[in-house]
DNA sequence: AGTCGTAAGATTGTTAGACAAGAATGCACG
DNA sequence: CGTGCATTCTTGTCTAACAATCTTACGACT
């Protein structure tokens, strides 16, 4: 890790750029589960001040990416099997709700089919990182598109557990590329056709699938 | 508003014991819709410092309970109908998931039995304040006894503004004192029975009916 | 008189430095 | 070899201050 990082300036605030640059770092696994992130550090490898980085810290615990309590250091968390099985039980639970709704209208989310090109590419080139990212933005999209901003605001803390796990395991890479696509493809359709129950299925299904790649990836390998 | 607010040191932090005294307020209505919090206001008025002050204003901006945008002061929101939908939608979301889950296993929780009563005791005194307490009690205890964290730090997402809105409005006035308790009756009467479907139903129609209360409360009224 | 722009005030964002209290670590002693 | 105490690290909170932004009101100009 380098003395100083540099922070893009394109948000107004300053723990906003600190907030994103760290939690980017953390979901692409370059810091590792269990890494100890003191605030003192923080702030002299960014040149910012001490509350600054508490707040970005906290902001990044209210999240799930960091764990934190009191007096004691922020570490970032080991998901355990039991940790991801309800990580993908809520994430279930949320997903199901927006393809309902999103199938009970019939229309397929233009964001959503995008990312789902920007998988295949990124799985023909074996860019895994892009993968973990496209896939991400995928679901995100789906969400997002129901237009509820609390379910939205629900999914993002769920989210970002998803997404430092993935990062972390670098389950994609045991995935055939093309297995990911197809299942994203039957939730679309199964939009398009406005089938809520259809797509609700096909979700669920997918997740498991995905949940069963981490876990093989968590005990064996 | 007295020009000092006692703060109780039950929790170790200072931020937390001015986080919950603060939300209180907010949830009970003294803090009406509309009302600006600056942080030198509650700073001088709790006699924290301002940091302080700030820390607890962005915990509850977090949880809906007041709206903040860069340089500008904290408000108590003010919901919409549109919003209200947007609200429900989404707490109907998580706790359908919740009395399912419950209705598998069969077990109905002690809590929500335990706020049920309560929620009697306060119908029969006419303690509107009290009765929306119970209820929020009884929905919060649905879903923690489900015991998944995530689950339970969505809906902690979701019913601080439910309990705000009710608490602005005091819809309960509205509705007969025995109809909610004949609702959360039938709900926990699924659950025992082992019968998800009939639970989430329950639920749906019981949810359904509450924010009908609400919006009926603010248009017309 | 009305409207627009500017200046003053208010509020938040960030920083620095400091002290107290809780947690973790290692060393000495039994 | 294990336990207890002291040191050290880290976080929680405070005071003070300056910069950046937003709001408001006043004044000038049309």
């Amino acid at each position: 890790m380098s003395t100083e990082a540099r922070l893009e300036l394109g948000p107004s605030s300053l723990t906003d750029a600190l907030y994103e640059s760290i939690r980017k770092r953390i979901v692409n696994g370059e810091i590792p589960q269990g890494e100890k992130l003191t605030e003192v550090r923080l702030a002299t490898e960014y040149n910012v001040a001490r509350p600054t980085a508490k707040a970005a810290l906290e902001r990044l615990t209210a999240l799930g990416l960091l764990r934190r309590t009191a007096h004691k250091t922020a570490v970032v968390p080991v998901l355990d099997e039991a940790e991801i099985r309800d990580l993908f039980f809520s994430r279930i639970t949320i997903e199901k709700a927006a393809v309902s709704a999103l199938a009970a209208t019939g229309q397929v989310p233009a964001d959503a089919a995008r990312a789902q090109v920007a998988i295949e590419y990124a799985a023909r080139d074996r860019l895994f990182e892009n993968q973990v990212e496209a896939d991400i933005a995928f679901h995100t999209a789906l969400v997002a598109a129901v237009g509820s901003r609390r379910l939205t605001r629900m999914h993002e803390l769920i989210i970002g557990e998803v997404h430092l796990t993935m990062g972390q395991y670098q389950a994609h890479r045991k995935a055939a590329p093309t297995t990911v696509a197809e299942e994203h493809a039957a939730i679309l359709e199964a939009i398009q056709q406005g089938a809520p129950e259809d797509a609700a299925d096909h979700l669920a299904y997918h997740l498991e699938q995905a949940q069963g790649r981490l876990l093989s990836t968590l005990s064996g390998d």
